[in-house]
DNA sequence: CTTGGGACCTGGCTGC
DNA sequence: TGCAGCCAGGTCCCAA
């Protein structure tokens, strides 16, 4: 599932080939894809822009065009961003074409994803919180919003509005290596938990980021490798295998109809009882 | 205001 | 072998 650490591989690895870059067509092969307007609404505003930035925001990725106006997709659960793919197979759901040639393919089996063509990129990630690996975004901010929250520690991070980008994969990673059972209460937490969980979210995320995201699913860079994410995960998608610290069996529960791993032992739901 | 649950979508898996 | 049923999950929307 493309989180932040994969949205932000495919910013980095599509910036310096598409940068500068005017969009010389545009294909829809799936309506469902807009997310507002029409299709002929979007190619009258894409084509003859170029391409000035690429920005990631959450886990939305932002072309910057000239004109002050906003390409924003959103890659939901099993989009991709594929550049120059050898096939475009019946999953493309459109199919930007550039001026140097270049074809930019988003495809997705699922058919969740989404493209916005805005004039204020605001009114799409406006509701958006901090950024995780941004300066702002401090121990202080995280438990101030957390101690407002009496869900489980494990929902608060999926809202976006508390913190942007974190899916189920690094949200289960994040407890994980702060210690912290899913089901806790976000609002009981204590300082001392909030700020280890703090900094294992930073940590974790750039991690993945340096491993260029997690290949579970379908996701890709943008050439179709594959990135190494996944293999540095000790819980997400692990139900019914040892954990590799204490050799106890990583269990699931769903916490909002989501599949949450977690380790018994590592990862006790009282906390007057130190893990092994 | 907060919280919880359903809808959306389809490939892959399980079980009969 | 065939098929029904369920699961996966990001975000929005609605109800209590």
């Amino acid at each position: 599932m493309p989180e932040l650490p994969e949205i932000e591989t495919i910013k980095n690895e599509l910036s310096p080939r598409i940068t500068g870059q005017c969009f010389t067509d545009a294909v829809i092969l799936d309506q469902k894809i807009l997310a507002g307007g029409s299709v002929d609404e979007l190619r009258d505003g894409l084509i003859g822009r170029c391409i000035e930035t690429l920005a990631r925001r959450g886990k939305y990725l932002i072309l910057h065009l000239s004109g002050d106006v906003s390409l924003i997709m959103h890659l939901r659960m099993t989009g991709a961003l594929l550049l120059n793919p050898s096939e475009i197979d019946s999953y493309a759901r459109a199919v930007l074409v550039l001026g140097n040639g270049c074809r930019l393919v988003f495809r997705d089996q699922r058919r969740f994803g989404l493209i916005w063509l805005v004039d204020d990129a605001k009114t799409v990630i406006g509701r958006l919180g901090p950024e995780p690996l941004e300066q702002d975004f401090t121990p202080d901010l995280l438990e101030q919003k957390l101690s407002r929250r009496h869900i489980p520690v494990k929902a608060a991070l999926l809202d976006q509005r508390i913190v942007a980008g974190i899916g189920n994969m690094y949200a289960d990673e994040s407890l994980f290596a702060a210690h912290i059972h899913p089901l806790r209460r976000a609002s009981e937490l204590s300082a001392e938990e909030v700020c280890r969980l703090y900094q294992c979210i930073c940590s974790i995320l750039r991690t993945a980021i340096e491993c260029k995201g997690a290949s579970v699913d379908t996701y890709v860079l943008p050439d179709g490798e594959a990135g190494t994410a996944h293999c540095e995960f000790k819980v997400a998608h692990r139900g019914g295998k040892a954990c590799a610290v204490c050799g106890g069996i990583i269990e699931r529960v769903p916490i909002q109809n989501r599949g949450s791993y977690f380790c018994p032992g590592c990862q006790p739901l009282c906390t007057d009882q130190p893990s092994a």
